[in-house]
DNA sequence: TTGTATGCGTTATCAA
DNA sequence: TTGATAACGCATACAA
């Protein structure tokens, strides 16, 4: 690999001319650029990236942590992100926690030691404490998921309401017992869904019935185990709630196996609108996140944050959500 | 941000006695190492990984390039790779191409400049002669996509065989008028598969009909539209392959809706065994490609390449598949 | 407009 | 077993 010693001696001009012509520097003659152009084509010169971070630390590139990976759900985020990030002569990468501390810690480990610029992180697996002494010190948003009572820069909905009004939009259905299947309760999200939940029920004067709420792996498997044990329990409902999509696809694969059609006798609905939401039978009814609105706003927050204008360090960006009526959730019935 | 010169000043030793320390190394006294140790934790010392990589050129970190992103199919690819990567003590970083041969140059280009130690490349969407020039001085493994003709280390199943297997699956249950809906045949990976259609048609003496064979993006929507062509030609026939589940998907859904019976009517299979396929309705018939394999095989060959230890620079790793037969490809039937 | 010289934090060579 | 010191490749303050 060439370097810019040898671009210097072929050139004969000092490291420094070389230096100001790969960063276009004005002040350079026209001619002297040409020969420094000429020898750096000749060498096919490629400046030392590892070099130039290491004396800069700045790297021009941008973490995205992520809880799992081969999530649809963040496909259109990472657009978004990608998007912004682009336009702005950033590259991102991408990678896994795993929901484990261990491996985020090593990735914010990589952020501390400047090997990026930034991070925005799905995952926020990692204690608040901890989190907010780093996002004090670099470049941090949260996103979609949010840490509790923490002032870490922040891009969500407003999980809370969102999973009120699907619910208050079951209870308008008609129904009156329903079940509902969320995430573990220990993530502030799945926390703030269930008691949206709860919230709407309460309001109609419906008691929460905690042999009816049930936790699962996020996933299609989670949802179908979810649902069978429900199914299993005996317990009487006319429909399911639940925390995500991919929960109530697995409880529909459920109800469905069991001969139970859905909605006519049980009606099912989601949370995030993923992509298969809309073509599956029956189609979901769902909460859309703004997905890619969700990826740019992060995406400029960091960009704020780096480049050090935007001093409003703990702003929790709140963006709007939508209920997607689909097929699931059924008509008006009167349930008894 | 404590550097190695403040572990010195305040241990009272050398730079040397402290790199010593940090990485282990059997020469130093327990005393001295203590005392290093102590300073260490003092300080909240934690050495400049990007200073060390620039030191070394080595970073422990590999990449790897995807076509896209939230595509479950990878998913469990990346399970393996991770799993033999931090056994390793490697981490690994995911990028995203978009298939954009631009974006893939940038990555390369990171490589190139020992950003990272190697590249898992599932895009592979660059010129074989520039990636053939890469992946000689360079740690590369392409997998489950390939270069034709190309002798770059490659991790894939049977493509042509997978798909004519299917096929001659699909002849043997009685059709005879089988369609075809495929990825874009520009990537060898989907030449291979349509070949492998028309081979099993041709070993039976049927001419492949280029008026049922069909080019579509390889994901859900461009399976439904393309299935919706289908029908509207007017065309006859009892089955249709596909080069992917995302494809089948679509299809199954664009016959759903014209009221036609699948598989009863018209038989469906798709290729890779997604998540979702176990879970729909009905249940897809496709090719299982050994994933966790794959992404294992893929990282230990990278591996070799980037300890020196493996010389087998040209070694192209053919994984088994699997049939897997499930509801969408239906009974055996007459078809005239 | 150009060049000189210094340092970024670490590893590694060599001598002690 | 330990230490002094020279790189690694680049950017930049300062001098010319």
């Amino acid at each position: 690999m060439a370097t810019i010693q040898d671009v210097v001696k072929l050139s004969g001009v000092s490291v420094a001319t070389v230096s100001r012509v790969i960063h276009n520097s004005p002040n350079v003659l026209p001619a002297t650029r040409e020969k420094v152009l000429a020898a750096i084509r000749e060498l096919d010169y490629h400046p030392n990236r590892l070099a130039q971070q290491f004396r800069t630390q700045r790297t021009k590139c941008v973490l995205v942590l992520l809880p799992r990976l081969g999530d649809s759900f963040y496909s259109e985020i990472l657009k978004g992100i990608e998007e912004v990030a682009s336009a702005a002569g950033y590259h991102i990468f991408i990678a896994n926690t795993g929901n484990n501390p261990e491996m985020a810690k090593f990735y914010y480990e990589a952020l501390i030691q400047k090997q990026n610029d930034g991070i925005i992180d799905f995952s926020a697996c990692l204690p608040r404490e901890y989190m907010e002494e780093i996002a004090g010190q670099n470049p941090v948003v949260v996103a979609c998921r949010y840490l509790s009572n923490s002032n870490v820069p922040n891009v969500t909905i407003d999980n809370l309401a969102a999973s009120r009004e699907m619910t208050e939009y079951m209870l308008n259905l008609g129904h009156r017992r329903i079940a509902y299947i969320g995430g573990n309760t220990e993530l502030a999200l799945y926390r703030s869904r269930l008691y949206g939940y709860r919230q709407a029920l309460e309001e109609r004067g419906i008691p929460a019935e905690e042999t009816i709420i049930y936790t699962a792996d996020p996933d299609i498997q989670g949802g179908y185990d979810a649902a069978m044990q429900l199914l299993r329990s005996g317990e009487k409902f006319t429909a399911i709630v639940t925390s995500g999509d991919t929960l109530a696809v697995g409880a529909i694969k459920a109800l469905q196996e069991r001969k139970l059609q859905v909605p006519e006798e049980i009606a099912v609905c989601g949370f995030d609108d993923i992509e298969i939401s809309s073509l599956l039978s029956p189609t979901l009814t769902t909460i859309r996140q703004p997905r890619g609105l969700i990826g740019r706003h992060a995406m400029e927050k960091l960009l704020g944050l780096i480049s050090g204008k935007d001093e409003n360090l703990s702003e929790q960006i709140v963006l709007p959500y939508e209920l997607v009526i689909r097929a699931s959730s059924g008509k008006f019935r009167n349930n008894k």
